[in-house]
DNA sequence: TATTGTTATACTCTATAACTATA
DNA sequence: TATAGTTATAGAGTATAACAATA
């Protein structure tokens, strides 16, 4: 059984060689590990992709099944909730979702009462979006929700690694 | 120490207070460390979906720009090149894609002479997935875009943190 | 009977352009 | 003319079910 290869270093034609003559059972576990020392697995955007792929579905599951609710609603509910007041553009910009999403998930939102559209009154061109009591109330449960997901998918990392993971993320997320 | 203001704090209706009231102009500046000191951006979660995104984006122009690829037939063609001869049901679990996309990955992959599938004698159901040559160099040199992608998006990190940060992410991603 | 790859299908998400009302 | 919001539409991404070959 290979031990730990060393994966890709310039290997010419030699396809499976590591595959193949092996032997004919390869454990899981090992087989895994292949795949985790690989040189894709080394970089840091695979790495994001897969954490935010596994936590979207978490998040988006529970909010689902207690509030009917996915993530995308409740950050704009959560932003609404903030007290910043934001505008719809505004919320198009920090979102990274283009204006017409952010009309229909404010269409959901609004339909089901928990937020509404405020006319600003130095642009009457925007709208300013707020969430109403029930909104807010809401916003506090599904933030509950949001960070009891977090809890759950860094449980591997102790009080201080997920600050510090917190902060390394502030400072390239913007 | 709480350097973030809390903010949201069972806001009753008052809609605007902190935006209407401080004046007629608000600085740009001012108001994008509003949403910065969100609930929301406090979030591990919401930092790494926009970290990803902004990530992923600029990879795949990258990708795309220089060698027609996108993100995900270089992660399907990162692995076959990796030496450890992963069939398509393997793909299929590490990059949390479904089977029926594993397909039109390959067979992407496959019309432009970059891999070839091979019936895994072991199991004449699966077919294991290696990079032909030209495969292989095409590989490198996306290897050699998306770590030029890492540097530029973790451009504000510096070498030790983007080591931390790979190394917190490894914990939580798999 | 169960699993791998495949195909077909539908659903969600995302991106683009055109329209309106205000500026 | 330019911008905020809206609408419509198409494309990309994702999920599900059914099928053939093999186990």
């Amino acid at each position: 059984m290979s031990p730990a290869p060393p994966p890709h270093t310039a290997t010419a034609a030699p396809d499976v060689t590591q595959t193949i003559g092996v032997g004919q059972h390869e454990e899981p576990h090992d087989r895994d590990a292949q795949f985790r020392g690989t040189t894709l697995a080394s970089q840091v955007q695979f790495l994001t992709a897969r954490l935010r792929s596994v936590g979207h579905l978490h998040a988006n599951q529970l909010l689902q099944q207690h509030l009917e609710l996915k993530v995308r609603h409740y950050s704009v509910l959560s932003l609404a909730t903030s007290g910043i007041g934001p505008s719809q553009r505004e919320l198009s910009e920090f979102l990274s979702l283009d204006p017409s999403q952010i009309v229909s998930l404010v269409d959901a939102l609004e339909h089901r009462g928990l937020v509404k559209r405020q006319v600003d009154a130095r642009d009457r061109r925007s709208r300013i979006v707020v969430a109403t009591e029930e909104g807010q109330r809401v916003c506090h449960e599904a933030e509950r929700l949001t960070r009891a997901s977090d809890e759950v998918v860094l449980r591997r990392l102790t009080p201080g690694e997920r600050t510090e993971l917190a902060r390394l993320l502030g400072k390239v997320a913007f």
